[in-house]
DNA sequence: ATGGTTGGCCTCCAA
């Protein structure tokens, strides 16, 4: 099975970028966070056209997420567990293929002298205790999505110049690390584990994507049992240097059988 | 060189 992530940044704006680039990976499940949009405006036509069953949680102008699968999604939860006053539209979660898949969009948390850092911080949190409940469950599991969180130095093309930052401050950091050191397994440096410069974010300022001043923020994270059936986890760098670019690119991940 | 861009929305906010 092959499951992509990819934070589009508006799927109205992005329509065909992101079908044209269905139309030739072909994934069997994609993820996508800041979709931008309401529910009821996902363009769900266009995605059923090309053999897609949509979950879709939406809201208006920021974050929204969707899970789309050419097999119906089964058991389809759309908020993340606790604080049930957060309104934000940033996880999905549904059974595909026996394996409970989510699309999440995970708080930037800047600026860090604000409300919005404790926030991201709080949802790490909740974030932790779903997977530990998952974990329990012995359920195969995958969580991908736009973590906005740069795990380790050699993710990010200058780490000096990131440290105060939210996706790269050393508690943002520790805070991933106790969700991996749950027992799950990040597949894209478990494949590659010595890649540098593997990026999946670029700027839209400053040249960043023609200087390759990039950031590895979009993950997966794969329970025990997935992380078993773990074959291969990659980078599609070609819609991102594409008119009309999102400012994140696609990550594939490929689980036999 | 203290720079620069995009999307949604409605005058700035979020990234």
């Amino acid at each position: 099975m092959r499951i992509a992530t990819w934070n589009v940044n508006s799927v109205k704006a992005r329509l065909g970028n992101v079908t044209e680039w269905l139309d030739s990976a072909k994934p069997d499940v994609v993820l996508f966070q800041e979709i931008k949009c309401e529910t009821a405006a996902f363009p769900l036509q266009a995605f059923q056209d090309l053999g897609y069953h949509c979950a879709v949680v939406g809201q208006k102008a920021y974050n929204g997420v969707a899970l789309l699968s050419r097999e119906e999604p089964t058991d389809i939860i759309t908020r993340l567990p606790g604080e049930p006053e957060d309104e934000q539209a940033r996880y999905v979660e549904a059974t595909v293929g026996g394996i409970r898949i989510a699309s999440l969009y995970l708080p930037n948390g800047n600026p860090v002298g604000t409300e919005k850092y404790p926030y991201k911080l709080r949802w790490m949190d909740r974030l932790k205790a779903h997977a530990s409940s998952l974990l329990a469950s012995e359920v195969p599991f995958v969580l991908g999505g736009d973590y906005n969180v740069i795990p380790e130095a050699r993710d990010v093309y200058d780490p000096a110049a990131w440290v105060t930052d939210a996706l790269f401050r050393p508690e943002t950091r520790a805070k991933f690390r106790e969700i991996t050191h749950l027992g799950l397994v990040e597949a894209f440096r478990a494949v590659h584990p010595t890649a540098e410069r593997a990026y999946s974010f670029w700027d839209y300022q400053a040249g960043a994507w023609p200087r390759d001043m990039g950031l590895r923020i979009d993950h997966f994270l794969l329970s025990p049992q997935a992380a078993d059936r773990l074959v291969g986890c990659a980078i599609d760098k070609g819609p991102r240097g594409q008119e009309k670019a999102s400012d994140h690119t696609p990550v594939v991940l490929e689980l036999a059988a």
